[in-house]
DNA sequence: GAGTGTATTGACCAACCGGTAAATTCAAGC
DNA sequence: GCTTGAATTTACCGGTTGGTCAATACACTC
């Protein structure tokens, strides 16, 4: 006896979230239509008829992660900082507080980071994603070395935001494993003790 | 009809050399006793017979990966570099280019990572081998702050070791993604102008 | 060279997987 | 109220999985 009907818009919805709660719990790997269906309350089939296939559940899956994690999406009270170097300070500190606020999130990202090396079509979208990323830093290193050209002799914005993104990443792996061990102020003090007194 | 016979050592060393290949391949949740067994042209049951469960072959995979990485190993013709900052930036070096070398134990390794999050065995697992890690840094940036106490004021060993874990993961992390993108040369470059000149 | 233990195999099983197809139910149009 | 089309379900299929078991072939001792 078929449940209540839904729009097709509320029902993908559900069920990404769904599949979102299933590849945390149980790893990408572990992600079944089946066990999806079973966490949205629906049968198998329906997951089928809105995806057509599995492939297709999970990439959507990658999208839906991607849209929906704010990522340097709202750098806007940043952007009002008048010192590059504060500026700078402020996204290091928010994107280390989103990571440890979402650690879920950040853990299926890189599940699917690694998924990526096999999956061509999964490291398409990953790669766009690193690459807006890393933009968005050389944007913030560029306007730091115009305001403070001899703060970094012989560093390069692309250098300079390669190594803010890696830093990021790094702490996400770190935190992912050991989350309550991660002290995100101390970290932040050693990174203040290289960079930040010359600001 | 049985093929020819080995002692057990040497077969269970055969077997989890044609596990890591699989894992490689298709990810530990590809990872399959069949698969394996095919991969190392052996009857899936003699697989089961030298490991009981998957599950065990899979933690033994994970004791053998860490076992033939050479993570901070061999760190001796480092030890006799003068200056505590050459020593440093010689370690990033050693264990970048590691990492360049070996992206696919580097891989599985960050898969494996991810799983410790569902996995306790495995989090133990990766856990003491995380210790390891930030302990052999931590011991190089005592040394440095005790050779250069001015350097870098008001940061902490701890912290230091820290960052320098992150930055070495967050290598890996785009390594993996993005292979001949990731410039070893310029990266260290960057660091260097940001560290290296106090050395 | 008979006997013994063990490494190795093929056959088998229940459970689960992705995917298909037909049946059923619902909401809207006329 | 009847039709129509889409959402939903049940039933089913072929294939794969982890795991068991009995049969077998090998190396070794005496």
């Amino acid at each position: 006896m078929p449940g209540k009907r839904a729009s097709e818009d509320v029902r993908r919805e559900q069920i990404l979230r769904a599949a979102f709660e299933v590849a945390v719990r149980d790893g990408i790997g572990g992600l079944t239509i089946r066990a999806v269906a079973a966490e949205a309350e629906l049968s198998h089939a329906l997951v089928l008829f809105h995806f057509q296939r599995k492939e297709r559940l999970v990439h959507d899956l990658l999208d839906w992660l991607i849209a929906t994690t704010p990522v340097l999406r709202a750098p806007l009270e940043v952007a009002d900082l008048p010192h590059a170097m504060d500026r700078l300070d402020a996204v290091l500190r928010q994107e280390m507080e989103r990571l440890a606020r979402e650690p879920r999130h950040t853990r299926l990202f890189l599940e699917f980071w690694a998924m990526g090396a096999r999956d061509d079509a999964i490291r398409v979208r990953i790669s766009a994603e690193l690459e807006r990323y890393r933009r968005a830093f050389h944007a913030i290193m560029e306007a730091l070395l115009r305001a403070e050209p001899a703060a970094f002799p012989g560093a390069t914005a692309d250098g300079l935001a390669a190594l803010a993104v890696s830093w990021i990443h790094g702490c996400a792996v770190q935190a992912m494993i050991d989350p309550e061990h991660f002290d995100t102020g101390e970290y932040l003090a050693a990174v203040r003790g290289i960079v930040g007194q010359r600001g």
